[in-house]
DNA sequence: TTGTACTTGTGAATTTGCTCACAATCCTGG
DNA sequence: CCAGGATTGTGAGCAAATTCACAAGTACAA
């Protein structure tokens, strides 16, 4: 019977879970069948006992004296992860990061399909990009009562990443993905995650810097 | 006397750096004098005694009784996280990400310039990418002798990503930010920071799982 | 069947990170 | 100049996360 994992799994646990999966998916494109959590670490730099660990918040995967199957694995983690089926995602912002992000392969092979793009700039509102035409931002609530999508992406000016977090909780939206450098103010019930690549970048530069300072 | 700020620095107080910074670079644009650690809190979630024991790694920055000056606090970050300066970057990969992120005003504004971009297509090569010339990946070595860059952007298919990091490593770069979502192999005195849309994305639908596997 | 070489899953120990709580400091008004 | 109200910086205690270490399970060869 699989552990009841809808309590308390470790942030760091689920951070992790994805980057075994994507190690997953390409050693399953390899063709390889089997691995041990010390083949694991040698592959994500994440040590064994906290690969074995992170797994066992949700059940037991691995044979003892065998390994894991890749495969199966692989499947597994999709199923926590709920990559499995397809999750319509909607998109706020239709820059040159929303572009990249509606043309990005990978999101959906890993089953986001990113359903409707919004904007508030009148001079693309109707225009297409790529395959979706832009909405108005306005009619995200209307437009959503159809999809029901749970999931919205941020892809806008920081000035107007609040505003877009609020329309998108206001039609419902429970996970929100946010590329504006800002802090959003949101409902308790609403999870965000910032992606900041300024912030990302000066993190590197920090690290940089302690060659500098050593005497 | 500032402190030994170069050793052991804890991974997430780094984090929080870039955070508050973002947050006092908003503060300073509305004209805010001064602020507290308490309001500190209010404005980014963070607890605001961290607040203050993440700044204590670094020196003293504010003054009992009164609070933090918020420009001077802005430039001491700043400082602490490099970004005073301008950091010459250099991105592989012109994509639609590598696009975006040339385009993206955050990073400019923030002083890292991309001042060179990479492809190995050679539909692309010679062709521009906004105002940079897309260049030979395989010149990138010999270009960095004169750019001394030590941070580099990687942005393109999985499959070569790790391609891209070794050329990167070979040029002489320092420390890489890898949209790839591939684990890369890179020297132990190379720092390596990964961003992934996909990983993000699954971590935010686990969360919404949560609301559903409740009986 | 037994022994050997592996590998998992996990309680316990250790390490790391976070929060509390308070002495020390500072400004303001009277 | 002093009292009152506010806020910092930080040691000590607490909580969370990581790593260790080992019992239990597995395959295979002889």
């Amino acid at each position: 019977m699989p552990k009841n994992n809808s309590h308390k799994v470790p942030m760091p646990t689920l951070e992790r879970l994805a980057t075994y999966l994507t190690a997953l998916v390409d050693l399953a494109e390899r063709g390889t069948a089997t691995i041990s959590s010390s083949e694991i670490e040698r592959l994500t730099g994440i040590n064994a006992a906290q690969f074995r660990k992170d797994l066992s918040y949700f059940g037991e995967f691995g044979r003892p004296g065998i390994g894991y199957d890749v495969e199966e694995l692989r499947e597994s983690l999709a199923k926590i992860l709920k990559v499995e089926h397809t999750q319509p995602v909607l998109l706020i912002g239709a820059g040159n990061l929303g572009s990249a992000l509606v043309g990005f392969p990978g999101l959906r092979a890993q089953n986001f399909h990113i359903v409707a793009v919004f904007d508030n700039n009148y001079n693309k509102i109707g225009r297409r990009l790529w395959d979706l035409e832009i909405c108005d931002v306005e009619d995200i609530s209307s437009i959503n009562k159809d999809i029901q999508s749970r999931i919205g992406i941020i892809a806008v000016p920081s000035n107007a990443g609040q505003d877009a977090a609020n329309k998108l909780v206001a039609a419902g939206i429970e996970a929100i993905l946010n590329f504006a450098p800002t802090i959003l103010k949101v409902p308790d019930d609403v999870v965000v995650r910032n992606v900041d690549f300024v912030q990302e970048l000066a993190i590197l530069a920090f690290h940089l810097s302690e060659d500098k300072t050593a005497s």
